[in-house]
RNA sequence: CGGGGUGUAGCGCAGUCCGGUUAGCGCAUCUGGUUUGGGACCAGAGGGUCGCAGGUUCGAAUCCUGCCACCCCGACCA
């Protein structure tokens, strides 16, 4: 069958891969690393979107958008920043194009050289901080709180659908403040924000924690991060919130008047999540049969299948008990939808829907009819039961409710059996070899060390726990006395 | 950027080693019919610059040279 798809034990990747383009979430475009979000993959993106949005406003802040280019002289003005990102910019250096001489299509009109050529944005830190410069004089100004939801380019050398890709959508906060406490508040209380929609929505557990300084954003004295963990065994940074310091206002040289008339450098954070996290949400809950979506993000909840009858007036009181069915639902905010196509046989749209990840299946046929039943299957654990049409909205409301649960349930108890505590180097490599996940571990806390560890486990430090408990112990790698134990894992 | 792999119909592939009629198969598509409680069946039809550009040859999907694209693994990154 074509729209098989590879068992994930057997090739990850492969079974990843699958999901994106068989399940109609995305494409592969025609140009390199870049990709088509499809309509069923972008609601998905429009679900997480306005779910965040919606959280966003709620916290006082609002939306903008600055624009896509950036002068290349802006790029350099925080030297960690520039370091951080030159390697991966996408440059604009002509604004015209002209007739080959040759006859060939077009080429580039070497007349039409830009005098300062234009960075396609990164991260917008830079431009928007050269534009905060001019809104902010007072005490009064302060403090900033602006969004924008945006699409960014890193030329990454190697990219994977959702996961990474040369250009991305995303959302970027960029806040402006009097205090460096109240900067950074503001970035704990974004990467709250996210750990929140993380888990309440895309019902994915994180770990919320500070990156360590090789890990840290370029510019940014801290970075908050949250974690989360896939079922291969590899973490994957679902979020970031940076506590930018006044990097940037110096860089751009932004200060306010404060109440006792002294000149004062701002202070900044920035925070972000992508489109990377439909790659999470696909790698968290599916499965071999497809896509496993949690009901509060799908595009659809339901789908209603009534079965085709040899006898029209059959056909049509199951058609017309499906569109109530619709209706029941849909008074209850239920997305769904009816598959009601004569030409595909039952079996075929089943397997279809189950790839495609709908949380809920509604068959009714001839004999269900009669019986005053429906059968309900859900996604999350395959089970079918039989139903009553009396109140099928309320027992379908409750059980969006439980495979919402579910799902974090099952992900939380993995990510749990998967965060294991070594405290010698061969355990450590076994853990990472061979179980996989999160490994908490002693750290001298020097770059230098954690350099090494990477390059002989390819795993880095994901975060240090938020609150993390103290506790005296020796080093992994170089056994110096160490105070606390980090969080490591191999990563995408 | 290094290593590996793949480019032949919308998708998945065979054919390439060893050149030879009209380039084939499965799925999908279209038409007609029979079907429909877990990926239906029968009959017929349409669909191809064989990745691109050169070259060798009477003759190239097949041999030679160059290029391009994509995928996987690594280094780098959200």
């Amino acid at each position: 069958m074509s729209k098989e798809i590879t068992n994930k034990d057997k090739d990850y990747s492969q079974w990843y891969n699958d999901l994106v383009l068989k399940g109609g979430l995305a494409d592969y475009s025609a140009v390199r690393g870049c990709m088509v979000i499809k309509p069923y993959g972008y609601t998905l993106w429009e679900n997480i979107r306005d779910v965040l949005d919606g959280m966003f406003k709620e916290t006082g802040h609002v939306n903008a958008y600055f624009p896509l280019f950036i002068p290349k002289s802006f790029l350099s003005k925080e030297a960690d920043h520039v370091e951080g990102f030159a390697k991966e910019c996408a440059v604009v250096t002509h604004y015209r194009l002209k007739n080959d001489p040759d006859g060939k299509g077009v080429v580039v009109d070497p007349e039409a050289k830009l005098e300062e050529e234009l960075i396609v944005r990164p991260t917008s830190e830079t431009i928007i901080w050269n534009t905060y410069k001019t809104w902010i004089q007072s005490w009064r100004d302060l403090p900033i709180l602006v969004n924008q939801w945006a699409n960014v380019v890193r030329w990454e050398m190697r990219t994977r659908l959702f996961l990474r890709t040369a250009e991305f959508l995303w959302q970027e906060g960029h806040t402006a403040h009097a205090t460096s406490e109240e900067a950074v508040a503001e970035a704990e209380k974004m990467l709250e924000v996210y750990a929140n929609f993380a888990e309440e929505y895309m019902a994915l557990p994180v770990v919320r924690g500070v990156k360590s300084a090789n890990e840290r954003f370029a510019g940014a004295v801290e970075t908050y991060c949250i974690e989360a963990l896939m079922q291969d065994g590899k973490a994957l940074q679902a979020g970031t919130s940076h506590f930018l310091g006044q990097n940037f206002a110096k860089a751009f040289d932004v200060k306010y008047l404060s109440k006792e008339g002294k000149e004062e450098l701002v202070w900044a954070t920035s925070w972000g999540v992508s489109t990377r996290l439909i790659g999470a949400l696909i790698m968290a809950h599916s499965d071999d049969k497809g896509l496993v979506l949690p009901p509060k993000l799908a595009p659809f909840h339901v789908v209603i299948i009534p079965f085709i009858s040899k006898n029209p007036d059959e056909t049509q009181a199951l058609r017309e008990k499906a569109n109530e069915i619709k209706s029941l639902l849909k008074a209850k905010g239920i997305r769904t939808q009816i598959d009601d196509d004569e030409t595909k046989r039952p079996g075929f749209k089943f397997a279809e829907y189950e790839l495609k990840g709908y949380p809920v299946r509604v068959v009714i046929g001839p004999r269900d009819l009669t019986n005053g039943v429906a059968e309900v299957a859900r996604r999350d654990t395959g089970e079918k039961q039989s139903v009553s049409l009396e109140n099928i909205d309320q027992t379908i409301d409750q059980l969006l409710e439980d495979i919402q649960k579910n799902l974090y349930q099952k992900a939380l108890s993995f990510r749990e059996e998967h965060i294991t505590q070594v405290d010698t180097w061969d355990e450590f490599m076994d853990v990472l070899e061979n179980k996989t996940g999160f490994v908490s571990a002693h750290w001298d806390g020097t770059p230098a060390t954690e350099d090494k560890i990477k390059e002989l486990s390819k795993a880095t430090i994901r975060c240090i726990p938020l609150n993390n408990k103290l506790e005296e112990g020796k080093c992994i790698l170089t056994g110096q006395p160490s105070k606390q134990r980090v969080l490591f894992a191999r990563a995408y």
